[in-house]
DNA sequence: GCCGTTTTCGGCCCGACTGTTTTCAGTCG
């Protein structure tokens, strides 16, 4: 890719962005997430960020023919472009502070709640709302009573939204985190440049994110990054190390080494220190020292290496550790005796099994656009999984399900390299038990069940319901365990260890979502059946529009962050035998 | 704010459910 389509891209992924926030900020002018200019926002942004071409080269006319674009989307887009600014937006933030604005992630304050809460008591941050919530002030407002504080309060302490606990979901670091490498790639003398640290490890939330940049001088990438839109404020401000915050408050640190150095470097700063630990100890018994310049002699101090990761590892006796598995459970052992994992690769998946189309009524391409785009990228097979009945809005009935099936007949036909599966995202209910009925499941050829109501039960409870449908014959693969959404919501609580053995006996899979809200099963669950190979396991996007079939890569990372082997994915294997395990399961 | 078998403004996938109230805000996909 030139330098150019990089510019190019990360712009696409600026404009998106504030556009994002404008519409974020708009749900508390107009008091409603639904308020039909936020949502008109909301979906504009939707087209840009589908868009492939740059936005910003193209005239305000060219930009409202895009499905969603208007006049007034098009006429802030273009005074970004052309001002670094949009005036609307800069007043917004004034009125909304990031401190503000962060109370809304808050389960069950929207945005009608927090205005309520500045205006009567002047909650302007997570630290007034503990204050109010330990006063009990908060029960007094209309609409609000002794269950609802002590709703928040529970929220506020999952969320780990305060103090230094404080971290931001994966899906919204890692486009910063683009956006900066690029950047600072296109600066001149930059040799190379890597993300490091928890986003490196693929974790669910980012404390802060590490940047490392190799070039032998560091003032020009300084600059480069302090004058990046997405830096709100700079903190420190020195020759190796650079430290800014976004205006979402997330701290971004960009450090500059020597090119000969960027391997040790990069290993230090990915971590984590655990792992760190580990490999220092291996260096000790050697008589070398290991720290983020070099692995080198002990007494000479004569490098042994540092330019690359790869050779440091090699030095000390082990196989190249991938960042995911970085977490000092264990991995550094296994590398000594060369028994790590066989993980999945992105190149390894055959077929994806989780994809709606506009049948359903949260679908946003064709189920023409679907099938010929996962034809595209050379998929083996695929299973269109619209959203079951149950659930009122976005499911199909039986009948659509018929219709849909004559037009997947036709599909099949122009296709014929693809094998295409006809399912459902079944809904599981409170008690357990799924759309439709056993005669109609029946004639499907693959069945993802998934929790999309009842958060709220007991651990026991939600440990049933979830076997139930595991036990269900027509129910292939579990879809998203938790449905918890990074950040947002957290998932239901089941005993994991129970649902692994369920699993194992009825012969049901459990989706690794790719989606980076969800990551679900989350790895930490996934690395509890790392010594057990009677779980088969499948990688899915959840697609509902074509762009998000790439999003396979994140259920990848995923996967491996939790030490799932490759032959446990059944959507890694050929479609011969992937077919014969559907028939004989 | 966007859209339109568009011309000047009404409709925008929407229904069930919870916690709070007695009409509404927020949550789900």
């Amino acid at each position: 890719m030139g330098l150019a389509s990089f510019w190019a891209m990360s712009t696409n992924r600026e404009i998106v962005r504030i556009i994002r926030e404008y519409a974020e900020l708009l749900k508390l002018e107009e008091g409603s997430p639904q308020a039909f200019r936020v949502r008109a926002y909301d979906k504009a942004a939707d087209a840009l960020g589908e868009l492939i071409e740059p936005a910003a080269d193209m005239t305000s006319g060219e930009l409202q023919k895009l499905d969603g674009v208007g006049r007034a989307t098009a006429g802030k887009i273009r005074e970004y472009v052309d001002t670094g600014s949009i005036a609307k937006l800069d007043d917004l933030r004034r009125k909304y502070p990031p401190a503000f604005v962060e109370l809304t992630r808050i389960p069950g304050l929207g945005p009608k709640t927090v205005v309520l809460l500045r205006d009567k008591l002047n909650v302007n941050n997570v630290e007034d709302l503990k204050e109010a919530l330990a006063a009990e002030q908060i029960r007094e407002l209309p609409g609000l009573g002794a269950k609802s504080e002590e709703k928040i309060a529970k929220a506020i302490d999952r969320l780990g939204l305060h103090g230094k606990d404080r971290r931001t979901p994966i899906i919204r670091v890692l486009p910063i985190a683009q956006e900066v490498v690029a950047a600072l790639e296109a600066v001149p003398g930059v040799k190379r440049v890597e993300y490091a640290g928890s986003l490196r490890h693929f974790a669910d939330t980012i404390g802060d994110l590490d940047v490392l940049v190799a070039a032998s001088r560091a003032q020009s990438v300084m600059e480069a990054f302090v004058s990046l839109p997405i830096v709100a404020e700079v903190e420190v401000r020195g020759d190796t190390k650079t430290t800014a915050l976004t205006a979402e408050g997330l701290q971004i640190d960009v450090r500059v080494v020597a090119p000969g150095e960027f391997g040790a470097a990069l290993l230090y700063f990915t971590g984590s220190k655990a792992h760190n630990i580990e490999l220092r100890q291996l260096a000790i018994n050697r008589g070398w020292t290991l720290n983020e310049y070099a692995l080198a002699d002990g007494e000479s101090g004569e490098p042994v290496a540092a330019r690359t990761e790869n050779a440091i590892y090699k030095a000390l006796g082990l196989k190249y550790i991938p960042p995911e598995l970085r977490e000092g459970v264990g991995e550094v052992v296994a590398a000594t005796s060369r028994d790590l994992p066989k993980l999945v690769e992105v190149e390894d998946i055959k077929g994806d099994l989780h994809v709606h189309s506009t049948w359903s009524g949260d679908g946003r391409s064709s189920l023409d656009d679907m099938v010929a785009t996962a034809a595209g990228r050379g998929l083996e097979y695929i299973a269109i999984t619209e959203h079951g009945e149950d659930l009122t809005i976005n499911g199909l009935s039986r009948e659509q399900i018929r219709e849909e099936g004559l037009e997947l007949a036709r599909l099949r036909e122009e296709f014929p390299d693809l094998t295409i599966l006809q399912g459902s995202e079944l809904n599981i209910g409170a008690d357990g038990t799924v759309d439709y009925d056993d005669e109609f499941l029946a004639g499907l050829d693959w069945c993802v069940a998934s929790v999309h109501s009842h958060f709220d039960l007991s651990q026991a409870d939600q440990t049933e319901r979830v076997i139930r449908a595991i036990f269900n014959p027509a129910v292939n693969v579990i879809g998203h365990l938790t449905g918890r959404k990074i950040g947002i919501r957290p998932g239901i609580e089941v005993d994991i260890d129970a649902v692994f053995d369920a699993c194992a006996e009825a012969g049901t899979s459990l989706e690794i979502n790719s989606h980076l809200h969800r990551l679900d099963v989350p790895a930490d669950w996934l690395r509890r059946a790392r010594d057990r190979d009677d779980v088969t396991f499948v990688i899915s996007t959840d697609s509902h529009h074509v762009t998000q079939f790439d999003n396979i890569k994140w259920g990848v990372h995923n996967s491996r962050r939790g030490w799932v082997q490759k032959k446990n994915v059944a959507n890694t294997w050929p479609k011969e035998k992937f077919l014969k395990w559907i028939k004989e399961r």
